[in-house]
DNA sequence: TTGTATGCGTTATCAT
DNA sequence: ATGATAACGCATACAA
């Protein structure tokens, strides 16, 4: 590994002294013309670039940002294609930690970051996640942090997410407006927030249409295609057997779609099916599914704008929280009726 | 944003020097045990972390890996779990950057990076990338680089990858055992080695069944999956149409599947499918479909034990080259015979 | 316009 | 066993 160039080497190679060669790499005004075309060729030659640590060291910052994820599926790693693209245009460099859904991974994580390489986080917390020390020493340590996607009431801090009560509520009054009368929902697990929202929004969508909310429609489930798979089975099994189901993620929506072709039935005339995130998948399978899209894109940007702000400002920004609008996507799977 | 406790102020505070205080830290054997319980003491209760900053610009060595990928997506995702859990254990850090498949991205990362600010690469070039300079500057630096995945032959440097020949020599003979005569594939574009390769196995196995290969059913198209769509369209169109179809990846397949659905015809019966990369879609479309399954777990663990044993090894690594062998998964979309 | 000196937080060398 | 000092690469206040 060859020694790289510093200024040090330059200054003497060029009899001048440092902070004059320091000065004119920086284009400061006052330094001669020729020394800075001098200096400005020799760095050239010598393939000089600044040391970046030496440089934070001194400044006390980094110009990095820690983004911190649970796992890299594809609506995370869209968001953190958005804050890319944004940090990167404001002169951060971004440095992405996947914690694995691990709670272990994640402390070790944020504490690496955290011991100086980066001026603060971006961070959305492990399913795992429950209690928030780790989290608490960034704030401690009065870094600015923003907190995306899977925000938690437990965290003081600004945060950015999307209206998830709103795409239930989207969801659900598609379902109605096609003709579904029985509509069924597969919520995720009862402590998570984002499930919870989006059971309300289901609710919500039942009131304003008069439709009273049975217990039996609505199943609590793990997370996953499998246990939707399940849970579907049961569904179908009921004498008065729901006419359309609505899942709060696309996974949980193949789940219930084998489930249901297994059974015979048929998308969207027997059963309407209703997922959540808009993933690719979707719309590969058939009958394509109706998907609740998440702005990830867009709500990876906000992310990192806001991030931004929290640095340049320098009041508490712990109230802010920015909320994106999700949008139905309307595929085969729940469309009876023309629109 | 608070300052951090350093080594000065624990001194300080102690009446000590600032030497002592380092040992203490670093438990050195000369050192009074007294001196030290109250340094350990004292460090504890003002939160002190050592600032890597300073540590990486003395010891001129950062213990972070830059993992430069052309994308996020499942199978590079999965790699870089791999590299993670690896580096990690050995005391690495590793620091995510996306080009975003754009050469003006991935030039733009790997300068930031090589700023002082790692130890050392694993990169996966974007397919966009045809010119190396970003990356020789590297290699001119001395600094310990692996490429992973798609290794080419114009860059002289230690790497990893998978057996690409074998995965469609696999596939191939698969579906020749399973009766299939006459088997088109729809290899990627032709400058793209896995491209090639891939091609070089359908070949081979080909040959060893004494077939001879037909132009009309060797196809180049574009790396997506609606170029695979409208490829298989054609194919169906032909007079002697195919009756099995390779595709060289998933997202491929899927957009075959979905021309040979709309075209009415079912698999394996009619025609046999079979991917590669073996992504979760596969096994939830329905009928699943057969696919080449990549160890990309055990080859980003791969990469970064390459990495690590090339930063402790002086000699020149750029020979190695590390293969692991892919694995056909079969599942419905070929499988019309009892294996 | 240029140079000198100091400090960022740490370790290492050399004294004591 | 402990302390003083220089050094890593850079920026900057102050002096010239």
């Amino acid at each position: 590994m060859e020694k790289p160039a510093t200024i040090k080497d330059i200054a003497r190679r060029l009899n001048i002294s440092l902070s004059t060669v320091s000065r004119a790499m920086r284009n400061a005004p006052d330094v001669n013309a020729d020394t800075k075309r001098a200096v400005l060729a020799l760095s050239e030659e010598l393939n000089y670039v600044p040391n970046k640590l030496a440089l934070s060291l001194k400044q006390k910052q980094t110009h990095n940002i820690a983004v911190i994820v649970p796992n890299l599926d594809y609506v995370l790693s869209t968001m953190v294609k958005g804050i890319d693209e944004v940090a990167l245009e404001a002169g951060y460099t971004v440095m992405v930690c996947q914690s694995n859904e691990s709670f272990g991974r994640e402390i070790v994580n944020t504490r690496r970051m955290l011991d100086s390489l980066v001026d603060g986080f971006i961070i959305s917390v492990s399913s795992e996640t429950k209690v928030f020390d780790h989290i608490k020493k960034i704030q401690d340590k009065k870094m600015p942090m923003v907190v995306f996607d899977r925000v938690t009431p437990f965290l003081k801090a600004p945060g950015v997410r999307i209206d998830n009560e709103d795409g239930g509520l989207q969801a659900t009054e598609h379902l109605i407006e096609q003709g579904y009368k029985n509509i069924a929902i597969l919520a995720g697990p009862k402590n998570l927030g984002i499930s919870n929202l989006r059971l309300d929004g289901y609710l919500k969508a039942l009131k304003n249409h008069g439709i009273k909310p049975e217990d039996d429609l609505i199943i609590n489930c793990d997370f996953n295609q499998h246990y939707a798979y399940l849970a579907t089975q049961e569904l179908l099994n009921m004498k008065k057997r729901p006419d359309a189901i609505f899942t709060i993620s696309d996974r949980m929506a193949i789940g219930a779609m084998l489930a249901i072709k297994e059974k015979g039935l048929s998308m969207p005339h027997d059963i309407g099916l209703v997922g959540f995130n808009n993933e690719p998948v979707v719309s590969l399978v058939s009958p394509s599914i109706s998907s609740v899209d998440q702005p990830a894109f867009e709500l990876g940007k906000l992310a990192a704008k806001l991030f931004i702000e929290t640095v340049h400002q320098d009041k508490d920004m712990s109230d802010v929280e920015e909320v994106l609008k999700p949008k139905l996507m309307i595929r085969e799977s729940s469309l009876r009726r023309p629109l």
